[in-house]
DNA sequence: CACGCTTACTCGTATAGACGAGTGGGCAAG
DNA sequence: CTTGCCCACTCGTCTATACGAGTAAGCGTG
């Protein structure tokens, strides 16, 4: 066990009334914002921070413990408290339902995917009716019972986004949307040729921090909130004739979108 | 120190190979969510917990710290842990910067928020000149010194957004828009007078754990996410004519889109 | 009644020690 | 050389203790 290289860290202020666990956080805060810590980098064990600072082991951890809520590093058993890389972000764009898009066959997700050069896969295909819950039925119009269609994306093996659609039973009962597989353009493909002409969609977008039950399903780092999207999608009489309800990792997504000025 | 009315919570499953302070935090977390306690509600003390599962202190606050890093519970020193009230959220729809809505004189967020009955407030007002930064750079097109318009949104005193509007020198300087109170409509009602014409808008949206300076603006809670929301409004010539830097905290919006479907 | 003190209870910070378990390199046996 | 074991190092979990500091209620004094 080497000592710290000298410089690397500085020295706790004792006169200071910050909490020494906290100057220590500040301190390999710093040093990583600076660069002195690179992505995927292995910080220094808390033995050796134990030794650098002369503080108890408790208080390294409790110092790491912030970082981790920051989503700045993360832990791993035996071998290190390494610094968390940036993974690749998908950029979601306004656009993305357009029915030229739709016209192409594959979904969305596959395409953008294999665009951006990364392997994308979805799985936990789920499909079956279902009560609808409280907001899910005053989103569609007083609707009792849906058809829910639940599907993880992954990316490179890396779950990313958790979404489920709901749809009307008297809608989708019967049809390829009720199947596991809709076919090429997805369920606003369906949707269209079932007599529901698109009309346009309503986006609400909340940021949050994962529940246990997303943490797991996502495979989410501490520190890393999850982005809720609930689309509506309207056909042209003004009916309801969806509703997508999507967690995604915020740390792998930015959404974008494009807003007249009108 | 009454003992915790039993039934409240459960005991501890020692075969379990879930960590105790796990399972701890899992009781509280079903207890919230059933809602057992209420929002603001007091939580058992640490103390009570030590006596009801019969573990140290430190496996106690463990198991808070979990909760805490989930947003659901915070701490106030000398008076417990409470269960973290969700505060009312303020919707932004995406015409808020319709042409309608600048003709009206006040800002949008006064508007709104009078209309919510809330009590809107504005304030650490900082305009000047100044390096732009690459990435405002990039977007504002190689600009290389920029108009910042730095400001801070309250609802009933609660810092909620902190904004920084960017705009290039040649098109902001000695004009109203360099002035601390830009006058009726905002900006981009001077910048349409000023003959920059608004075409469209495009908004980033990111999610992310605040920086420490960000908590410290915005007074966030633990396990609170902040919304990032870069927005650059763009001239019928296609000009790049402002970028606007929004950090907001999380639990305090839901943002909501509307998207034609063609 | 009003003020200030005491006190009990609360969480915040820190120390010291113990054992468990995952990782990975080195070394010895085959 | 390969296999398998051991060991050093790492973080994870838990106990026990101590003192500090903020809060609020009660009580006594003026």
């Amino acid at each position: 066990m080497s000592p710290l290289p000298s410089g690397l860290l500085g020295d706790l202020d004792p006169t200071s009334d910050r909490a020494v666990f906290r100057q220590i956080a500040d301190q390999l805060r710093e040093a990583i914002d600076r660069g002195r810590f690179r992505e995927g980098e292995k910080l220094p064990s808390e033995a050796d921070l134990v030794d650098h600072f002369g503080v108890s082991r408790m208080t390294v951890r409790n110092a790491f413990s912030i970082l981790q809520g920051e989503g700045l590093v993360h832990a791993e058993h035996g071998r290190g408290v390494f610094v968390r890389p940036r993974p690749p972000v998908r950029r979601l764009a306004s656009d993305r339902f357009a029915r030229r898009h739709r016209e192409q066959g594959k979904s969305a997700f596959i395409v953008e995917a294999d665009a951006a050069g990364s392997h994308p896969q979805v799985d936990s295909l789920e499909v079956k009716e279902e009560k609808a819950s409280q907001d899910v039925s005053a989103r569609l119009g007083s609707v009792r019972r849906v058809l829910a269609r639940r599907r993880r994306y992954l990316l490179d093996g890396r779950p990313v986004e958790f979404a489920t659609s709901y749809l009307p039973l008297d809608i989708a009962r019967g049809t390829p949307i009720a199947e596991p597989n809709p076919g090429p353009g997805g369920i606003y493909a369906r949707l269209e040729e079932l007599g529901h002409r698109l009309d346009h969609f309503e986006e609400e977008i909340r940021a949050r921090m994962p529940s246990p039950a997303e943490v797991k399903t996502l495979r989410l780092a501490a520190g890393v909130p999850v982005i809720h999207l609930i689309r509506t999608a309207f056909d042209t009489e003004g009916r309801a004739v969806e509703v997508c309800d999507t967690v995604m990792a915020a740390d792998a997504y930015v959404l974008s979108y494009q807003l007249p000025a009108t």
